[in-house]
DNA sequence: AAATATCCCTAACGTATGTTAGTTTGTTAT
DNA sequence: ATAACAAACTAACATACGTTAGGGATATTT
């Protein structure tokens, strides 16, 4: 009888999410069947259930466990006694973090989580809306102490994650630079373009 | 009995292709049925294949629509003869104008091409890349000629895009700054950063 | 070794989906 | 008015999906 393998520090039912969020990813969340993540586990679908709940908790899990450690982020850096340009430059760094480190979840995330149902969708959403507003409000710190170009700061986030999440081109490629000069690349461009011009 | 409304220049087929576009965006291809679409058209769902062969081709009709507005522009843009740099900044513009003004094809085609079926799905990932390639020499050809600032090209040509991609959260987003003032916050924030420092 | 709890299996259910067949209604041309 | 064509309808198909029920196997505890 098969069983699904795990160190000891891993449940079952993360090893479900992790293959959730690969499958996820690939396919997309209506696309992934319960079958392909069984397979995929190596069981069948209906055994999945002594260890989930849903196919949308799943999903539950996956977008709200890189929204809180979004938050989590933005939290500390906002403490943090330094420039404003610099803040936005680490919570940058943070985010190409994420998405080389953590593709699969936070692609999943960014890209599915239209699919939650809905006492958790409006609760994403609002997540995600607090979380641009907080970004945009240390970009317009940045432009008052003359340290970031005079520009609109809501345009200014939705460039900076949007374009972070161009890493997973980077992925999918089969000639890839190292992760160290596309982290550099990306910060070279985004960084640069916000600088002020002289 | 309904009949699809149409003025007298564009097929009942066109018609029933712009509503997927809107469909397809708003749900995802695999989440939108076609009986989703036929209501949404105002009829039965059997009806609608007296127009369309298959709810795929109605993908392929989207994706490669808006891949051939791209490669046909790239291809008017390359021959100009002015710099590398004006070059990359009037596609950049072009982009964000297909991404406003003709958002759901686009977003469509951007986010739902996985969904193709093979000879198309390949062929669509060819045009992609070779699309790619050709941005990326534009932008090399820049730096050697000193108007770019030396970065890895493939980089910086994913962040454009996805950059630009961007424009979505425009669209959603309730108070919406004007569509001239996003396209030129855009093009400051992301040819900015791409202009050589001093 | 026995008892209990955990995990997995087979079978099946109800529902939704893309699509086809065949028929009827509406429009256009003779 | 009537024939011919286009476009809609109803009914139904096969398939795929998420999920549940109930029983058997394996591991864990006593």
């Amino acid at each position: 009888m098969a069983r699904i393998k795990t160190d000891n520090h891993t449940s079952r039912r993360e090893v479900i999410i992790a293959k959730a969020a690969l499958l996820f990813r690939e396919k997309g969340f209506k696309a992934a069947s319960m079958r392909d993540l069984a397979e995929s586990v190596g069981v069948e679908a209906a055994s999945l259930y002594n260890h989930i709940k849903s196919k949308t908790e799943l999903l539950h899990e996956l977008c709200f466990g890189v929204a809180n450690r979004f938050m989590q982020k933005i939290e500390e850096v906002e403490q943090e006694k330094i420039p404003a340009a610099e803040k936005i430059e680490k919570l940058l760094r943070f985010h190409i973090h994420e998405m080389i480190h953590h593709y699969e979840e936070v692609y999943v995330s960014d890209r599915e989580w239209k699919h939650l149902l809905d006492p958790y969708l409006s609760n994403f959403q609002n997540q995600r809306r607090i979380y641009r507003k907080r970004l945009a409000a240390i970009i317009e710190a940045g432009i008052r102490a003359g340290e970031i170009e005079p520009i609109d700061a809501p345009t200014a986030v939705l460039i900076l994650l949007h374009a972070v999440s161009g890493i997973e081109s980077w992925h999918r490629s089969r000639y890839k630079i190292s992760a160290e000069e596309l982290e550099n690349n990306m910060i070279t461009i985004l960084v640069g373009g916000l600088r002020p011009r002289k």
